[in-house]
DNA sequence: TTTGTTGGTAAGTCATTACTTACCGTAAGT
DNA sequence: ACTTACGGTAAGTAATGACTTACCAACAAA
């Protein structure tokens, strides 16, 4: 559950489809499937790949698996891009100080 | 330009950690370099990824080549993760709705 | 003009990974 | 008990991609 496997689960196209899919709400694999332009099978893999990334849960019932997002992960993810954009706008004001500090005196 | 090269420029360790370096400032590839256990030439091949994704820029001073964060880059992915987070508690706060309908009439 | 620094590109290699089919376990319906 | 639906796992394959070294162009300093 590291950053590094938040990025890289959602890196892949057929992957963010279906984290995308259960943006909607909770969804059978089966129905993802039917979505998707790959077999259930590797839409079972992906789904793997976005557990153990702790982007999404899932919740069995009878024979159906009903997976939907993690609010945690995306949680996380929404942290680490906030704290980048806060840093990045930071530096932009001071790197702008810099600038006029040159010209100003 | 589109998010799914935003993903793919993010999935990867040295790029990520890359973008991470550029989080201080603008730095030259040179200087990117020595903070990475990848050769130059593969600096190089990080960055045009990340150019490509639209998440950095670079200006030419001299033979150097000074490589920084783009803001509208940032901010697209901003936006995905910001409207997908609205989504999901959206669909948290309909679902607790219906929980409570299901149980007060 | 030559020499050194900086950095992008080319070509080749090795590892990773997304996919397929085949298979198996489990729960529900008949 | 038998059958059908659902879905995870195994094994093999083909494509992608991250890395290396070698090379070249551009600007700067001597």
């Amino acid at each position: 559950m590291t950053y590094q496997q938040t990025f890289e689960a959602l890196a892949d196209p057929t992957r963010r489809a279906i984290f995308e899919k259960l943006r909607s709400g909770p969804c059978a694999v089966a129905e993802i499937a039917q979505h998707q332009p790959v077999s259930r099978p590797a839409v079972s893999q992906h789904l793997k790949v976005l557990h153990s990334a702790g982007l999404v849960d899932a919740k069995q019932v009878g024979t159906r698996r009903y997976y939907s997002v993690r609010r945690e992960g995306l949680s996380e993810l929404r942290k680490w891009v906030d704290s980048f954009w806060t840093d990045i706008l930071e530096n932009y004001a001071s790197h702008i100080r810099k600038q006029m500090e040159k010209y100003n005196g």
